[in-house]
DNA sequence: AATGAATGAGCCTTCATTCAT
DNA sequence: CATGAATGAAGGCTCATTCAT
């Protein structure tokens, strides 16, 4: 269930990184300052370092050690990311826009509403299981983390209520639960993924999409 | 449906302290030292104090602040709850100890094993919901909560699982859900209730049991 | 000219400490705790250090030094000493005090009123001249002084103005000087005393003072 | 008094940019590298950007500011000025010249020496309380500033010192203080003029002055 | 037993200054 | 020449935890 759709979305893995974070879809751009060349080296060792330093120490691994990895002095990070959101979007970025974009293509290609969204729901635990400590600082009131609280919810529940409201339509699930919840609800199913073996996640998660389901639904089969 | 069923268990609210968290199941040790009228004392003055702080600050509250509600000092708290967590286990105990006992409670009263587990999990999330920070201090990879984490597990999920059982056998459930899964899922789902007022526990855990009922059990009802 | 008046007041040096920077004035307090042995050796040692770390670096000596001159912990100064001006207000509490308890006595003891302002004027010279740093501490902006600030201002300036009105109400000054703006401008000519050596506070000091004075001073002589 | 004699100096305001602050004193060289014109306007974007910056900062402001505003990098900075001395030299040389030529202009013009001296100092005032922290700056010990304090002492106690002797010589005022004694003097009761409203500098050199004359000198006169 | 003083690791952040491009 | 990226020393502050009294 967790990858049941072919790549109806660019392989997801932890590595997508390089592109300068602000220049959103942009093609050469004609006045590109040029020795851009080892500062965005050190922007990418930046990237991998903390996309590395993510994994294993989780979105919490101090400034220095994210430095230290990349070789680089703390002051680097401070110039390229001024706060630790900026360089949590920055790593995970591509990612997010994968999922923004697999929205719309599940909804095409899939049999159905339900099944569309029940695929995008994976796609974007996948995500967030992968990722140590995402899914907690996505839910702390760390003012560290709200920008990247307010990136995810901007870009992604637009999407997932788009979904929604398909599915909502079609009969195939309760017409009442906003994005916004489910969204809440999927990302704090995602906690402590990886920490216990008995816990898993995507089977939760799908428990929680059954209950979306309308009773109704069966009288009409 | 947060509390449909009367007073199935007793009270819960955040003042249950007073028993001595340390002797967990002990008998009437054969011979009490002499002292223990006011270390006694002191153990209460901290767990109230304890409860106090949880509630205000998380679980996560400093140690000197505990102490200093509690009017004692730090090196109190460390000689009668050596871990963060034997102090929180305490302090939540009585709680604890009354889902535990309404489990079969419920199981007798209820129409159904799966009301019965509604209202049973229910019980949980009210108690999660209320204590600001105890969710997530569960699913924590700090050391430091390993073993309330596992205190947790070890007196719930055998209750749960006996409702679970009881539900699956009477074909109202899917079989094959473990109640260790449904607690982690349930604890998850109370995460950060209380920072936004767009997402209900409550509706959200309803959802995942709704998730649990067998198609095929409306049809035969 | 900086010493003119016998010992008028205690002696002025950098190592009147040890005296618990709370009880002002106190006797042998009724239910003083105990083992405030060790802990006010420190904090005794931790003064020592501060001043001495204020003659050599100045009242901004980082934290750390001070700490590692007295060989304790910085964490031991946050305690005793929350904010650096707490710090600074204890070392030169009781050059304050002497200067606040000065004032009456020599306006008592000298022949003229201006006679004792400009005494009084020269322990406060003195007292700023020898703490490198301390004036400039005074007048900055920076919110770790405001306290410090405030502490002189309320303890110096009452006594200051007294001096003051005395002289003018003899006719031997000017009556239009506030004490605050007198006390300002010798507090920024003590600013840099030892930093030039051609540079003579007390002089300029004086030659302040000595333009207080009315010119019909002469006309009755 | 801050302004009794017309205009004896040019204008002192803050834009007197432009004038390459390296060759003092150079008549021009034999042959000019090209490139001087970007350079040239380079370095008054530079001063220019660096007056605002002292305006609105203090002469502290962090290079990286002043860079920012005259839109070039930091290297730019270095390289036209090495030390954060060099760059306030250049910045604010026009005034101090203004003031070196105003001096023998004013004991050309005015009644008599002192009043030539107070009018100087009022000027030199001006100039100091106008440029926020520039006073504090000429005390520091800090090595960034030790020309800059050797600049203005060696452009301006000349002058000083030439009003100076010419009061003295007229019996105005005491014979015995140094003109740089007096700078370093008002230089301090310049300092933090801007911080308290209940401090009013010009009163207090005044007082300064004041104290300078010579009793003798009225009678006499 | 209780106390609370002391410790110090650990984190964050700012900027002056250098140097490769 | 100009640029601005990179560096890293410096300093501030906060607790969890230990231990002498």
């Amino acid at each position: 269930m967790s990858d049941g759709g072919g790549s109806a979305v660019a392989d997801i893995d932890g590595s997508d990184i390089g592109s300068d974070g602000s220049d959103i879809g942009s093609g050469p751009g004609p006045a590109a300052p040029r020795q851009r060349a080892d500062a965005r080296r050190n922007k990418e060792a930046l990237l991998e370092a903390a996309a590395a330093a993510f994994v294993s120490s989780g979105v919490h691994a101090p400034v220095r050690d994210i430095a230290t990895r990349a070789g680089v002095g703390v002051g680097t990070i401070y110039r390229h990311f001024p706060t630790r959101a900026d360089l949590i979007v920055a790593v995970y970025r591509h990612q997010v826009e994968a999922c923004v974009e697999a929205g719309p293509t599940l909804l095409a290609n899939s049999g159905s509403a339900h099944a569309a969204l029940t695929r995008w729901i994976d796609l974007f635990v996948d995500f967030l299981v992968t990722k140590h400590g995402l899914a907690e600082a996505l839910r702390s009131d760390d003012p560290t983390f709200v920008t990247l609280h307010a990136y995810f919810i901007d870009s992604l529940v637009p999407v997932c209520a788009e979904l929604l409201d398909a599915a909502a339509e079609a009969g195939e699930i309760r017409p009442d639960i906003k994005a916004i919840e489910l969204m809440l609800a999927v990302g704090n199913l995602c906690i402590g993924a990886d920490r216990d073996p008995r816990y898993d996640t995507h089977r939760m998660v799908a428990l929680l999409l059954a209950g979306l389901r309308l009773p109704r639904a069966q009288s009409s089969s």
